[in-house]
DNA sequence: GACTTAAGCGGACTATACCCCGCTTCTCTC
DNA sequence: GAGAGAAGCGGGGTATAGTCCGCTTAAGTC
């Protein structure tokens, strides 16, 4: 009746055709957007794309944004690395006010080059708002923490700077004008570290 | 052929039945917002609540995100009001970085009161970000430029600093727990208020 | 007050996200 | 390697955003 008692520590490793499907989707995705952009990757089309049916597109990603946060996950995951084990100042050894700084150029570029995916990997409608950008906030949370910030909400501002460097790529900032994009970048980089300067110092 | 010559001033006011039908609609988006929530506001629900052609309502907002955004623009109006002539420090009359402070209370309480439509009125495809937040951004910039901030690029920061205001909420704060809501926004203003001070004070 | 014209209207039509559920395939156990 | 049970799959079904285009009607003109 009960063969191994409470296996639930891992609930149960994915299945191999299911790893296996989930890679060609991805792969998949990858070439429609690279092909056609992302407002055109359709469930169908992808599904079909792939050789698999629309049923499992779903399964596997829950919802249209949640094949964008997958491919995003993707490319997070390679930032994640440098951030947290890459040489300094972006990675751990230098001062965190320094390493703040770092971050936001680093994020901002990271931004750049992947806001029409982000901003497709937000959800209108999702009930939790996408754990997007939560990594970026544990991060700048931590980093704040490691200040002497006497009396200030570390919590509160870590969202708040959080949203102040993606916000306004997430939100604000039009795709199109790609063009001036290694000026915005830029400025922007620049902007970021005048506030994380003006925010940290005594 | 060409009767007034070059009346291209104003294009031409909008027709007596078009704007009773805005009228309708808005009353009619309102009731079925208040009775089901943003989820259940739907294009073809509108137009039959309205007794008027879904085509119609198409016409009036361009997108169901316009929908909510007219709703918003309604109601930013007013709040507008109380910040361009109301009293101080909300209104003129006192220190910038004062109204600074001032503002994020009042926009903070604004956006939780309004979250429901305001996330709604985010667009995901739109290819312009909505003009949302354009006014914020405009108000925190003219009081950045009162402060004086040296070496600052005071565009850029505005724009931070409106996100950092509004983004938390549009993006990132789950609208579920409106339980603690009075808590969160007593947090959030008094975050708000350490960040200003931070950035602004000499 | 009839005439003209362009704005407005309506609702059928299309595209697409997302749901559902019976069937298939994997994986584990003996 | 056979059996049992769960996980995964597929594709037809539904709901809804957004388009289109011929008809209607408001608003000036003579």
């Amino acid at each position: 009746m009960d063969g191994p008692v409470l296996p639930l520590g891992p609930p149960r490793a994915e299945r191999a055709d299911a790893a296996r499907n989930r890679v060609v989707l991805l792969a998949a995705a990858r070439e429609l957007l690279a092909e056609q952009g992302a407002g055109k990757v359709t469930m169908d089309g992808l599904a079909e794309r792939a050789s698999l049916g629309k049923g499992t597109v779903f399964r596997r990603f829950g919802t249209r944004a949640g094949i964008f946060l997958a491919l995003l996950d993707e490319d997070e995951r390679v930032f994640q690395e440098r951030v947290l084990s890459g040489p300094p100042p972006l990675g751990p050894g230098a001062g965190p006010v320094e390493r703040l700084v770092a971050y936001g150029r680093a994020r901002c570029c990271f931004l750049v080059e992947h806001q029409e995916v982000a901003r497709a990997a937000l959800d209108g409608r999702a009930p939790v708002p996408a754990g997007d950008g939560t990594l970026s906030r544990m991060h700048v949370r931590t980093l704040l923490g490691q200040v002497n910030l006497a009396g200030a909400d570390v919590d509160a501002l870590a969202l708040q700077l959080t949203a102040a460097l993606e916000g306004p790529l997430l939100l604000y900032l039009s795709t199109e004008d790609a063009v001036a994009a290694d000026d915005r970048i830029e400025r922007f980089a620049r902007s970021w570290q005048d506030l994380v300067e003006r925010v940290c110092r005594a």
